[in-house]
DNA sequence: AACACTTTTGCAAGCGATTGCATAAATTTG
DNA sequence: CAAATTTATGCAATCGCTTGCAAAAGTGTT
């Protein structure tokens, strides 16, 4: 292995030298620094990370840590850590991967959370360390979210402006703020124009939400349109509607929520509200960094909310 | 931050002795060595990894690099995640992601590598450690992978066992190994059993497998089946059946690979050779540990082959 | 009880880098 | 041009832990 004192010989310098020139260039002449530079491509030297993170107890990297079981695998995630992985590389941090279960192995500079529920959060109070969530929390974190009232009631808005004159919000049934958010938006926006509205809650899944259309279909009148809470939750309505013989887009509208099915399956053009993870990621990396490296700067709880965005396609009219 | 020093003082030995207690239970009197364990928990000791990494030469981190843009967000990689982070997780390693372009920062005992393309193996060669692939390679690196040839001989075997009379190989326009061995694969299941049989190679969207059946819907007869190179080209190939007025299954069969929609998207059942990522995943974690610690007791290079299964669905009759 | 063991514990050195302080060189100033 | 000041480099200590060897304690044998 290479080390400073390697460089240092062959350079003629002291190891400090050597280290300066590293990390702090402008204390180092030009002309000696860039002599530096070249015996460390010659040497290929690489600065050890245990030493560095050793003496000047920063670790340079950040963990994600993903409150869910990661077999559920979920494409959402994929993107987000395109966003967080890329932000992070721009300032040099690795991003480690974790599991709420998984064994705490090696150390980080801060943590960014995703997935989180109620009964997680004695696990984060012990946390000793800068922390981001991903998703709204009202414990006084900071987080990065998607506006989660904003996309149902903008979403909601548009299904009523296309003329469906039955609302049906199918939600996911768990007890999270993001959940009522989207209710909330939800409301709001049938209260104000009027129509009439229902709600129900169901498990995540496609052939949940197909079984409770095909379950309820007396209930649903033509010209009903059902504002769903995830994507997952679109598609299993719309298969239901067609199950039943009825018309989507004509006689039944179906918008989704996420966007992250979107790209992948040409055919299934499903309106959603489209979240911008990949910006949402980057966000969350940015503010996490920035508290890493001001530590005391913030006094309040730091809210980056970034809105969705309506990709409309063939499951509205 | 407790250091092991702080434990052997509340523990009245010598740090040696906590360090042992941790890393050679066996030689340390059973009854010092509970007490020991006691004090550490009571001081919610950690060790420091970057120290123990300085020393012992090992960070105890693996890392997962993708090469590919990161956000095409392949779920694909997420199932492989899921294996490879429980099996890490098991041996309390960490699991860090980086993709090809991303700054090397911070060292591990050994790389997974996936999505690797010849252009990429000059990267690799420079390499000073254990890596396994995920992917078949014929440099000599070890390997784990999905038995890409068996994966295509069978859906096409069985696209023909369905009465299926025109086959129709719909491969992925990449020049790499796993390519030609499905294509191969499908070339030997057709020969035997004697059927008309022609093959093409599309970028892997959707879209781009919609537009090729529109096109091309003048060379397909009734009766012929579509076996893809993935699932995204059968989802495509199936809606431009459809957008045809072709029947699916009755009159068109269609078969993917990779099984990675499956679970997403209830209607659109698709027929597919499903790889079980989350075991290969597992795999290539193992076969990985296993190389880093045991460095010198293998000569060859090692092949870990997993079996595709066949999924059957409505595409096919 | 004295010897040769084996088992258990402690000491000192060092992993590769960075911090604080001291010194040397270069530059400015009166 | 010597003194004061700025800039550039080097020295020593240290971060928390593990390795190699030495010392101490315990065990058994004659």
């Amino acid at each position: 292995m290479v080390t400073l004192n390697d460089v240092a010989e062959r350079a003629n310098v002291s190891k400090m030298t050597v280290s300066r020139a590293i990390n702090h260039p402008e204390q180092v002449r030009d002309e000696l620094r860039t002599s530096i530079m070249q015996v460390m491509q010659e040497l290929h030297y690489q600065p050890n990370a245990a030493a560095r993170a050793l003496v000047s107890r920063s670790t340079r990297v950040i963990k994600l840590t993903i409150f869910e079981d990661m077999d559920t695998t979920e494409p959402y995630y994929m993107m987000l850590l395109a966003g967080i992985s890329n932000e992070l590389n721009r300032h040099q941090y690795a991003l480690q991967l974790a599991t709420s279960n998984s064994y705490q192995v090696g150390e980080c500079d801060g943590y960014i959370l995703t997935g989180i529920r109620q009964k997680d959060y004695a696990w984060v109070e012990q946390l000793q360390q800068p922390v981001v969530f991903f998703g709204r929390n009202q414990q006084g974190y900071d987080y990065v979210d998607t506006d989660n009232y904003q996309a149902l009631y903008e979403s909601t808005r548009y299904a009523i402006s296309r003329g469906y004159e039955h609302l049906v919000f199918v939600g996911i049934d768990v007890d999270e703020p993001f959940e009522y958010d989207r209710e909330t938006g939800f409301r709001d926006a049938v209260t104000e124009s009027g129509v009439s509205a229902q709600l129900v809650k169901l498990a995540n899944h496609c052939h949940v939400a197909t079984d409770y259309v095909q379950q309820h279909w007396a209930e649903f009148p033509k010209n009903t349109a059902f504002v769903c809470a995830s994507d997952r939750l679109g598609i299993g309505i719309e298969d239901g509607i067609t199950l039943n013989g009825g018309k989507v887009p004509d006689d039944y509208g179906v918008i989704g929520f996420d966007g992250v099915l979107l790209n992948q399956i040409a055919s299934k053009r499903l309106t959603t509200m489209q979240q911008p993870l990949e910006v949402m990621g980057r966000a969350a990396a940015k503010l996490l960094l920035s508290n890493i490296q001001h530590p005391h700067e913030r006094q309040d709880q730091e809210k980056i909310i970034i809105k969705s965005r309506l990709s409309t396609a063939e499951s509205t009219r």
